[in-house]
DNA sequence: ACCGCCGGGTGCC
DNA sequence: ACCGCCGGGTGCC
């Protein structure tokens, strides 16, 4: 198989991909770009067919490999032949020889596929009577600007392809014949129905016809009726012997559809898939529950349980230690109940070996036999010293965040009841079943790879969803002090790790010292979020793909996340034959599928609903949304201003409707929009705070030299994008992206203005204003500097104002009520945040800050500490309103406090849902900070106002735009 | 005969 | 392979 991982590069090959267009930023297309052009393999997307040649594979009685009428047969390359360094070998869709191409047409070949100019296809199309040669279909591949060279060079070796129908080559009567392809019977389908069809198709993979299926009983916290539904998917997928997509069994032999390969031997299902459920449906609960509930032979784990501590399978056991986890703590993380280190004599574990009379045991009786738990445990479960675990959970179970279960309906052990109930006798299905070899019996272990950010929740969830009773050996491969003993990796119930330690393991592994995770044969290998490894040439890519188990799975919130490529990796790791092998992904697929065809994405669709499940947060079960969110509530909190807060507002408001009055006697106001606006973010940042006003500089007027222009445009511009206002782009009218500003203070997206710059055949002019610029006067900020600024607002000279008065006696209230309570404090002014920072530590709140100049490591250290249960983690988050993606997942607050009205209502919304998500089993209480007689007051009218518009006239034309924005700064300044 | 023809040995790259 | 190719044996009809 070695031969095959034989790539080269394709550098020329234009990264044509109908769907990476679809990407949002320039930025994130790039990166995808790279990401692209780093894998080896050409995508066969951009491929014609340069024409097909009759050729002959040689030697076939030499080799095993068994080819059908019809089958599809892969050509490879072998330049260190000893025979002939221009060998082409010729495989079978399970990767056995068949033979070679016969050497003249070999050593033509041989130049072509060396050079990258082609790839080559095989089908052997009709079956003949000797055992010593068979014909074979070559159908060769390559991009429009190869093809020329491609016909030279095969001519030069005699195989001439003219333009129609046949011809005969010189070469005797070795010489092949080239034709064309017939023309596709069916029609193609256009770039756009591929896209809705690549982006529905992991939509409607809810059913799954396995039914629902009780975790075991080690399984603390009862699952969800979907979760039953995956658990049961799962146990099916790892345990029934189905074919495999595209198998299907004819008269005792087994044919492949696709590939016409056949075998004597029932093909092997993949044993594992990919569970693409929405975030927070519980992928988590239910991988512990698949890892407790599926051990060999459908039984359940087969673990020690502890005398006294649950009501439902009392033990006679001597039980001293309930559940380990141990391993080194990942330095800079710190959790409460910090994985304790355990040192463990790798010399005294052994992989475990199964008892015969084992298999025939029932579950319920196999949880109390503790004699057949030892021996399937090894020494692991009972016999190594051990620290007992730290105490319980410190949060009752009812008050349990997690407990999804129980807290979101109070008739629900009822419920869980009648439903048990009901399904008290399940059909049982009868279904082959995979038969366990002894040696895969003795696989114990199932390996986790997670990031690093997640790491801790699911040592939370083994945690809070398996029982206490339970002696489960969860061990953290992770620290430096990480023990790397295979025997007691592998006897271990679960090894958990991040993908940077398996990359870096593999990475300096050495065939002396090699990767103790590669090493370990696993029972199952779950990669969470699954889509994080997209490229098989990077070391996490290859440290995953090589790791060896009997079950794997895939956890991913969202499986593709660019493009069909993605895919690849996927069935890669679960080895998802021949898929798994890129030349036959990209032959039957990638290419078909790419160029429209409508039989490859049938194929692919059959593929994907084979192996994945997938339901959202809006799909049913049995009519009902899977989950149902807490109530959600909110509400506004009038502001009053102090007197001298109130004095300087009235100030600077007077100031600025003159200057708004005086623009709009002359019907200036768009084109002084930078300064209108910058005008109400005064006002704005006047009802917060009086220190944000600090470093807004004087007007534009003021500039001297170019230098100081362009200083004061960039601030300017900084100014009106940290204001929050959604600025409008006038030329696509939609958000701003990558904003310029020009000299005369309007602000666009870079790529607009320069259409505009473009289509204008004299001098540009501003789209708003009407003055001239050119290209080269507009001024970007730097993107890191957007919220850059964070000064001055801490120390000796902090004062207070209204607002951060009206939250702090908010947030010490509830502090009071419940001090397990935690809240988010958003604000559009990062600055802001940073003066809230100064009561807040003055009132002992612990809290994490979260804003847009966080590293992506460091956010996610936040995110993780914010969202962590533990008595000391911090209780306040404060938010930057636009720091963070719709993913963000903030479900530890039930309180949110938006300090100051956002121009967009949507970003509002946005920053709610991240508590009010799935997950969250809280009420939540939205609080909006509104100073009474303000522009604030005013925005939140113009929301309103804007929400309705929006709903009622959806096209509203650019006039119409431009003259409802003026009406609002009306309205906004009390004009 | 520096050929033609015969028939045995042989057979992927 | 019921072929092609190779190379040794052979040699008027």
């Amino acid at each position: 198989m070695a031969s095959y991982r034989r790539r080269f590069g394709w550098h020329s090959h234009p990264e044509v991909n109908i769907f990476t267009d679809r990407s949002e930023s320039s930025a994130e297309s790039l990166s995808q770009a790279i990401r692209a052009a780093a894998s080896e393999e050409p995508d066969a997307d951009g491929s014609v067919l340069f024409g097909q040649l009759q050729g002959n594979v040689v030697g076939i009685r030499h080799y095993t490999g068994v080819v059908n009428p019809g089958e599809m047969v892969a050509l490879v390359r072998q330049p260190n032949n000893p025979y002939d360094h221009n060998a082409v070998m010729v495989t079978n869709a399970d990767g056995n020889q068949v033979g070679h191409i016969k050497k003249e047409l070999a050593a033509a070949m041989a130049v072509v596929m060396d050079s990258n100019l082609v790839k080559v296809e095989g089908v052997v199309p009709y079956q003949t009577n000797n055992a010593f040669n068979m014909p074979v279909t070559l159908s060769f591949w390559g991009t429009e600007e190869n093809n020329p060279i491609f016909k030279q060079r095969m001519a030069v070796h005699g195989y001439k392809f003219n333009s129609d129908v046949t011809m005969t080559t010189s070469y005797g009567s070795q010489g092949g014949r080239a034709r064309l392809p017939k023309k596709p019977v069916t029609t193609l389908l256009s770039a756009e129905e591929l896209k809705n069809a690549f982006d529905d198709l992991f939509d409607g993979l809810v059913e799954s016809k396995d039914g629902e299926k009780e975790a075991s009983e080690l399984v603390s916290t009862s699952l969800m009726p979907h979760q039953k539904q995956a658990l049961s998917w799962m146990c099916a997928c790892e345990n029934s012997s189905k074919l495999p997509p595209f198998w299907e069994e004819r008269g005792g032999l087994y044919y492949n559809s696709l590939t016409f390969f056949s075998a004597k031997e029932r093909p092997q299902r993949v044993r594992g898939g990919i569970l693409a459920d929405d975030m927070g449906l519980g992928k988590t609960l239910t991988t512990i529950a698949l890892i407790l509930t599926n051990f060999h032979q459908g039984m359940p784990l087969p673990v020690k349980r502890c005398e006294g501590l649950t009501e439902t399978a009392p033990s006679k056991s001597e039980g001293r230690v309930d559940r380990t986890i141990v391993g080194g703590a990942p330095s800079g993380s710190r959790r409460p109940h910090s994985p304790q280190v355990v040192e463990t004599p790798a010399e005294t574990q052994e992989v475990p070996i199964v008892s015969k009379d084992g298999k025939k045991k029932k579950p319920s009786v196999m949880l109390e036999d503790l004699d057949f738990a030892a021996v399937l445990g090894g020494s692991t479960t009972g016999t190594k010293p051990k620290n007992k675990r730290a105490a319980k959970r410190a949060v009752p179970k009812d008050e349990d965040p997690d407990f999804v279960c129980e807290s979101t309906s109070g008739a629900k052990t009822k419920n869980r009841v009648q439903r048990a109930a009901r399904k008290a006798l399940p059909k049982e299905v009868v279904e082959p079943c995979i038969k366990e070899s002894a040696a895969e019996l003795s696989a114990r272990a199932t390996l986790i790879i997670c990031p690093l950010s997640v790491l801790s929740n699911w040592l939370d969830q083994f945690e809070q969803h398996v029982h206490a009773d339970v002696q489960l050996s969860v061990y953290l491969y992770y620290g430096p002090e990480r023990n790397r003993s295979v025997s007691f990796l592998a006897s271990q119930d679960v090894v958990l790790t991040t993908y940077n330690v398996l990359a870096a393991d593999h990475a300096v592994a050495t065939p002396k010292n090699k990767s103790p995770l590669h090493v370990a044969q696993w029972l199952r290998v779950v990669l969470d979020e699954g889509h994080m490894i997209r490229n098989p040439n990077t070391q996490m890519g290859r440290a995953v793909l090589q790791l060896q188990a009997q079950r794997r799975w895939i956890l991913s919130g969202t499986p593709i996340q660019n493009s069909l490529k993605d895919l690849w990796m996927l069935l890669a790791f679960l080895r998802l034959k021949p898929f798994n092998i890129k030349e036959w992904w990209n032959r039957i697929i990638q290419r078909p599928v790419s160029q429209g065809d409508r039989a490859g994405l049938s194929n692919l669709q059959t593929l994907v609903r084979c192996i994945t499940l997938r339901r959202t947060k809006s799909s049913t079960v049995d009519g009902r949304p899977l989950v149902s969110l807490p109530e959600k509530t909110v509400c506004v909190e009038q502001v009053e201003l102090t007197q001298q807060e109130r004095d300087e507002y009235e100030l600077a408001r007077l100031e600025g409707q003159g200057t708004i009055s005086s623009y709009m006697a002359v019907g200036t106001v768009l084109s002084n929009y930078a300064d209108v606006l910058a005008i109400l973010m005064r006002l704005r940042q006047h009802c917060c705070h009086p220190d944000l006003l600090a470093r807004i500089t004087s007007d534009l007027s003021a500039a001297g030299t170019p230098a100081e222009l362009r200083a004061r445009l960039v601030e300017k511009l900084r100014s009106v994008l940290a204001s929050g206002f959604d600025e409008e782009c006038a030329v696509c009218l939609e958000s701003v992206r990558l904003p310029v500003i020009t000299h005369c203070a309007h602000v666009y997206c870079r790529p607009c203005i320069a259409k505009v710059v473009a289509s204008e055949k004299e001098g540009a002019r501003c789209p708003l204003c009407r003055s001239t610029f050119s290209i080269s006067q507009l001024v970007e900020v730097p993107p890191e500097e957007l919220d850059g600024e964070d000064d001055g607002a801490h120390g000796e000279g902090w004062r207070t104002s209204s607002k951060v008065e009206a939250l702090l006696g908010n947030l010490v209230r509830i502090r009071s009520e419940d001090s397990s309570i935690k809240s988010l404090v958003v604000s559009q002014f990062t600055r802001f945040l940073s003066i809230l920072e100064t009561p807040l530590r003055e009132q002992g709140f612990s809290f994490v800050r979260l804003d847009g100049t966080l590293s992506q490591k460091r956010r996610a250290q936040v995110i993780q500490e914010f969202q962590s249960s533990a008595p000391d983690s911090p209780v306040v988050m404060l938010l930057s309103l636009r720091a963070g993606g719709v993913g963000l997942n903030l479900t530890a607050a039930s309180r949110v406090f938006l300090m100051e009205p956002a121009w967009n209502p949507a970003a509002e919304e946005q920053c709610i849902d991240r508590c009010h998500r799935l997950g969250q089993t809280r009420n939540v209480f939205v609080t909006k900070f509104i100073v009474k007689d303000s522009v604030e007051e005013n925005m939140v009218k113009i929301q309103r106002g804007k929400q309705d518009l929006v709903e009622k006239a959806f096209g509203s034309k650019n006039t119409d735009r431009k003259a409802s924005r003026i009406d609002d700064i009306r309205a906004l300044m009390d004009l």
